[in-house]
DNA sequence: CGATTTCAAACCAATTTTGAGCCAATCCTC
DNA sequence: GAGGATTGGCTCAAAATTGGTTTGAAATCG
């Protein structure tokens, strides 16, 4: 169980390799490993931010390691990058990401993914319409109906749909009274709302998508407002795991398209 | 495997390079924390309000026995901190944190009380747990290791193991590779680690309960390790229910209850 | 074949980390 | 107030780590 070189597997094939600190999951290329590919790779690592800058890289050695070559190779990629201006080498010290590049785009939201954002809200929803349910105020229900009818007015739009449906959530999330809860639901609506999935949202946020989702939401509202905990979570369990078959279909014909 | 959902949203998000499996080779960091990263963990704890501004830190060698380092490297990063303004020493005294450093910003921290944290949590740790099985590297479940030694290295010291504790769990946050749940994870942690409850945290940690929770750690890390996604989840949600009944018991009479 | 690259091992110099010890200022208890 | 304990300040040399370099053999590729 060494080399499977299928990007699909490559959490497998991490798994058998845990207890030898080389190869990691960098098993998808089998035969060349050149300083070139290399040097790309952390070329790529630095731009995507995983090193902060200013960060200190593991060392040559480590990385000889962790690459499964030689530390000449390792220097001649790094030296690349150094010319690159990407990265300073102190002797002695380490070598460190240039604080000059790359300082924006640290947002969490351009860095989430739809498929992402919708694992972080699976786990996170079904607790927390539970806990609205249990702890909300007649005038947290009042809001709610208040946000239902004004997003039904707006059923076919979906750029106010959009906008009365996040502001449905919020008021679910400040429906279990919980700080916390709020704070975090509101960074997941940031991500939500960002720009970069508006094309697709124009795509999969179609009229009977809409009129759908607004059932669900009618009938999540009646759940709560009836204390019901089990038809809650159940609905948004259902809400939540159908947007994820819509987005896989919306999302993965688009990334076959170059 | 939804290794394969993860790293297509990836490849989306970069566009262009190598595509989603850079994280496989480059995701590696320092085995040995330095100087550098003691000061980067001393400032976030400070800016996150985990010590009041005009409080007392830990004498230096008391941080040196909590991150395994010689006192000398303690120092050197107690004295970038300073030149920052962000603490100040006195001779015989102690070190403190300067008055002027933002402390009251993070209200929901303040707010937050344990039982709603743990509601929080355990809609969240479980699904995070499973997705940190599932897309963990080889280089993230060493990284794992390593703080489970030092966690038991440090069983007796409460304060230590609270700060390997958070380590552990943020780790296993990046483990998801879900830049959003990472970044969630960050503010969770915040939240736990706040003065609000250090008090108790002296009370509550007992080396007999440090030890027990030790034992949970390890098999929820051989469980991340042998991608058994079950056992991991089924940890996780034990150990929030006993910390829940635990806190019920003890504090508030309305609580969720199932 | 010849040129280039990669590998492996060793050594060097710069830097950091360590561990120990001692001092003076401060704090706490009696 | 006295005395012991604690704390930051400081020195110093050994040990560990890191980038820089050389050398020569092996592998790769045109």
């Amino acid at each position: 169980m060494s080399k499977i070189g299928q990007t699909s597997d490559a959490a497998v094939a991490v798994a058998e390799g845990a207890g030898g600190l080389v190869d990691a999951g960098s098993a998808m290329t089998d035969p060349v490993h050149g300083s070139v590919w290399i040097t790309g790779q952390l070329r790529q690592a630095i731009l995507a931010g995983r090193y902060a800058p200013g960060e200190k890289l593991p060392a040559e050695r480590q990385f000889a390691a962790s690459f499964a070559a030689a530390r000449a190779t390792i220097r001649t990629a790094l030296s690349r990058l150094e010319t690159e201006q990407l990265v300073t080498r102190r002797p002695g010290a380490g070598t460190f990401v240039n604080v000059g590049v790359r300082g924006g785009n640290d947002e969490v939201a351009e860095l989430t993914s739809p498929l992402e954002l919708i694992e972080v809200r699976l786990g996170l929803e079904p607790n927390m319409v539970r806990l609205a349910v249990l702890n909300a105020t007649g005038r947290d229900i009042e809001r709610l109906a208040s946000a239902i009818e004004r997003m039904e007015a707006a059923a076919g739009d979906s750029e106010s749909f959009t906008l009365w449906d996040e502001e449905f959530h919020q008021l679910i999330a400040e429906a279990t009274r919980n700080p916390l809860m709020v704070w975090i639901y509101r960074k997941i609506n940031d991500v939500r709302t960002h720009r970069q999935w508006n094309a697709m949202k124009s795509k999969v946020l179609t009229p009977q998508r809409i009129a759908g989702y607004n059932e669900q939401h009618l009938a999540l509202y009646e759940a709560i407002r009836t204390r019901d905990i089990e038809a809650a979570v159940a609905i948004v369990t259902d809400h939540l795991h159908s947007a994820r078959r819509q987005l896989a279909g919306a999302n993965l014909p688009e990334a076959a398209q170059p």
